[in-house]
DNA sequence: ACTTGATTAAAACAAACGTTTGAATAAAAT
DNA sequence: ATTTTATTCAAACGTTTGTTTTAATCAAGT
């Protein structure tokens, strides 16, 4: 896969900055695990950001569109109102957690890349990332809110909010339960389970009924807007 | 409430990491926007690590005591196998996203760290962190278990493995729905019904029935262990 | 008044950082 | 064969990092 140097500097940036973050990766480690010289990431990319613009850009694309294709497909076989809950839900966290699968690709290490994004932004990519998914959660959201007509639509933005995080917090794989927890975990490489279970919690809280605006404890409306 | 320079530290220091992340602030951030000396970290402290450390110890240990005592409170008011499944997740989830509310003790700023630390681990302080929440978990899980007795273990496991996760995201607050879409979010600062909408969300995600496992497309079982 | 112990202050430490430079090398074009 | 272009290399650039050192300052204790 990795033939000239620009995509072993690719390949082995995207593995360290999974592992350890953008600002704990220097230049030096990258250039150390590719085997390449410290000046050939400046004068392949630029810079270290341009670096990290560059990876993204490799593999964020490819993947909405495998997404907005089967939006489409659930489209094409379902009329607007009826497409099925966890089939909507599984066209979007489906794609990025199945590159988790195909270890030759890279992909997992890439998730876990792309999960660390999720919570450490401020790299200067946040105009570029938002060029990139704005389509793709403009048309989910629409399709949410067309299978889920009695959610108001705030209530449907925060559960979008939701099923985002959980998402970005399992492609991260920081794996906090074995961190806090003493437990084994059931095999985290079984991706296939894994989304099986992560649609089904998602889907039931996706559909759950919208709470009812309950009283505060000064008495006054909570407000809804 | 910041009186000594022990304090002063520790609250500055809070601020920027939770703003910026470990590796990207710095210690002359930190001194400088306490306004003490430099040198005063490594004296009242040892060492930068040694100061994350004092950050976390000084929060998590009152914050778990709440989440047992309210579970504590749930098993007295209710006998072992019908305590509310709502009442579980707040007793979970509700301290450590209510200290967002009390802006005035700090919690909130504390909070962005908290969910942080989920995300960028490999600080040394993994050993210690589960020390602080092995037994919190603990209980929770044995709670839950009896809450939902049709579940099998390793199902329960992963649920409160995504339960965790969406805290970490919340608490974290990078809104990646904001960074993602052009949404504007409905006041991120009203913690309340954000707790509540959270909670039914996680509650029918936890209640959902089990998955019956499929035949993958291979046509072998999934494996369920 | 003097001494002792705890804190603060300014300065310097070595190490690591991202980036740049200029020469050496390889590949391609003329 | 020679020139041109693209790439690699070793070395150094100026900053910034966490940490240490040494002297100055302060607060009590005697």
């Amino acid at each position: 896969m990795a033939r000239n140097t620009k995509d072993i500097i690719l390949d082995a940036a995207e593995a360290l900055f999974a592992e350890q973050g953008f600002t704990s990766t220097s230049l030096r480690n990258i250039t150390a695990k590719a085997g390449v010289n410290l000046a050939a990431v400046n004068y392949h990319f630029g810079s270290k950001n341009a670096l990290i613009a560059a990876i993204f850009e490799r593999r964020i694309i490819p993947m909405n569109r495998i997404r907005l294709a089967r939006l489409e497909a659930l489209n094409q076989q379902h009329s607007a109102e009826d497409i099925p809950l966890e089939g909507l839900i599984e066209a979007f966290m489906g794609p990025p957690l199945e590159l988790a699968r195909d270890t030759d690709k890279g992909g997992a290490i890439f998730l876990k890349l792309l999960g660390r994004m999720y919570t450490e932004p401020s790299h200067d990519l946040q105009e570029e990332i938002r060029g990139m998914y704005g389509p793709v959660i403009e048309r989910f959201k629409d399709a949410f809110a067309r299978v889920l007509p009695n959610l108001p639509a705030d209530e449907l933005y925060w559960r979008m909010h939701f099923m985002v995080g959980l998402l970005a917090y399992m492609m991260a794989g920081t794996d906090m339960m074995r961190l806090i927890a003493s437990c084994r975990v059931c095999d985290p490489l079984d991706t296939r389970t894994m989304i099986q279970r992560l649609c089904v919690f998602v889907a039931a809280g996706m559909g759950a009924a919208a709470p009812v605006p309950e009283l505060s404890e000064t008495g006054e409306w909570v407000n809804e807007a």
